[in-house]
DNA sequence: CTGAAAGCGCTAACAT
DNA sequence: ATGTTAGCGCTTTCAG
């Protein structure tokens, strides 16, 4: 019951007091071979006794198994990325994998590799790059990697959403409902250029042979879109409007509403994501469906494939579905030119 | 360039190639002595040649280093629980610790067990306890443990937010604007009994000589507050509302409205956490503002404490603040039959 | 500056 | 059924 030293319990320590040998120990532990009654007991009763537990580095050493996968994100805290990490780890979980988070924030190339370097001393089996273009540089090209989102990229398997058929069908809804064109309000993009969702917009655009107007940039704080959502107010040639993302498409439904610009009446908001407060939201958010967990899943069955060596840089492409609440309908025939 | 087997390459093949004893590889990699120039031209090609990296569970085993911290949680996708986390990724990176995420959902407490154990197999340093109760029951007593939020625990140290506090001042606040009693809407407790939110709302009723009205209780789901809103749209005497937490509330003013009772008109409705999202509901959200960042630095402030060896199980209690907005206000002198 | 040797904790193979 | 031996890949002495 004492703990003898800061050390702690080999098992080598658990054969000695329970006086058999050392691999009879681990014999008992996973039943792998018979062991004599009076020994199996004193071995349990000294592993508990000394509060043993396996050690995994000495394990995944011998055996070469290594069992654990970082995920490498940007940001936790918003529900995209929360979500797709818990895809991640159920996945990894029913394969016993153990899952690893190291949050990327810095801009800073060192303290990226620090980080990436500090989390590769541990028995890591692969990484799941999360959206994130930057912390993929840091890694050794040995290692297998996959992606889970971000902007698609040829080097490695990656697991996206199509977005690109998202920003389409969205686009693609609101010019059906009559809108002329469809203004769309980004959220800061992960890699160079522009995002799928934009892009999947402009097509649908080009489609109908509509002029597609400008982007207009968001940050990831939802107050930029109240923010943009009260500035666009008065703009009376906004009638439908797209957002990167359901945060702010409720920060520009509000911030319209401030301004007493009534949604869908004068204008119609649509957003990306189908976040779980979208459908309570008034008016309800007309969104873009979303499975992250199953992004997740995904990129972690990818990271297997490459694991196990596949050859090909494979790339998915979950659904996307469109939601339609209330917060667009077909533009007021009389214009919107409005005063509060 | 060719991968000579299925075996990743060792430092042994990095120094057989170059021509250098095994020792001096590893020199080279990590510059901790001084290596002659034309050896490291060779250790470092042959580096490159064979795609070495370095075996996490090798350098784990001999370096005895544990730099683990386990966060065994039983949902991440919520907003407070991501941000704990992130805040005790944070805590931990600085500290070059690493963050493994542990997910409980099953109630089976023989997976829990295989869960825990399979992470405890890694080099942990301690384990972060997220509110979940029941996950404590399978750690071994040997390791270093501190709980994030839960109710409150005196046999491991625990960072907690003032709950009691937040839950007394929302009270009172209620009470204060004219409202007879406050009606409390609670989400799932986490252990047994009731929730420090409820009890402090409780204690500022008693305080005040007022009845407390029965626990109305809802689940996680933010729709399930949405009915229980719809529900209570008729029941006049209820114009004070506190909810477990911001989901719950909007779901409220959601049911509410849709039965057109006025927020705060009617009924008052405050939240519990400040979502990001509750200043942008409409009407803004009065609610509780918690610092899930700084709970999760703290607890892992408190690990690193277990872990040097302080005895006294501590507890810290983070500060709450009122944040008021525009969901509460004085009751209605005519009271609040409304018919829609 | 460099190499030889030992050992971290565990398991697989081989003897008994 | 059980013990002995060897070795996984790396780092840390210790010699030279």
């Amino acid at each position: 019951m004492t703990r003898n030293s800061g050390r702690p319990a080999s098992l080598a320590d658990v054969a000695r007091l329970a006086r058999v040998s050392v691999p009879t120990a681990p014999r008992v532990i996973t039943r792998s071979a018979r062991v004599s009654e009076d020994k199996v007991e004193r071995v349990e009763a000294a592993i508990i006794a000394l509060g043993y537990r396996p050690n995994g580095a000495a394990r995944a050493l011998v055996s070469g198994i290594q069992n654990i996968v970082v995920v490498l994100a940007s940001n936790t805290t918003y529900y995209g990325y929360a979500a797709t990490i818990r895809g991640i780890e159920e996945a990894a979980r029913a394969a016993e994998h153990l899952v690893m988070i190291v949050v990327i924030e810095s801009e800073d190339e060192a303290h990226v590799r620090d980080a990436v370097r500090l989390a590769l001393s541990q028995p890591v089996a692969g990484v799941i790059v999360l959206k994130s273009d930057r912390a993929g540089v840091a890694l050794p090209a040995t290692i297998p990697v996959a992606v889970a989102s971000g902007s698609p990229d040829e080097t490695h398997a990656q697991a996206l959403i199509d977005e690109f058929a998202g920003g389409r069908a969205t686009t693609e809804y609101l010019l059906t409902l009559g809108h002329r064109t469809v203004h769309h309000v980004s959220v800061p993009p992960s890699g160079v250029g522009e995002d799928e969702r934009t892009r999947g917009s402009r097509a649908a655009l080009v489609s109908a042979d509509t002029d597609a107007p400008p982007v207009i940039p968001a940050s990831w704080d939802p107050g930029s879109g109240r923010r943009i959502g009260s500035a666009i107010a008065r703009r009376a040639d906004m009638t439908g409007t797209l957002c990167g993302n359901d945060e702010i498409a409720m920060g520009i439904v509000r911030g319209l509403t401030d301004e007493g610009v009534d949604v869908p009446g004068k204008v119609s908001v649509v957003g990306f994501d189908d976040h779980p407060l979208a459908g309570l939201w008034r008016p309800g958010l007309t969104t873009v469906n979303q499975d992250f967990p199953a992004l997740g899943r995904r990129a972690y069955m990818l990271l297997t494939e490459v694991m196990a060596g596949r050859q090909e840089p494979d790339s998915t492409r979950e659904p996307t579905r469109l939601i339609v609440r209330e917060s667009a309908a077909p533009p007021s025939p009389r214009g919107r030119r409005h005063l509060p």
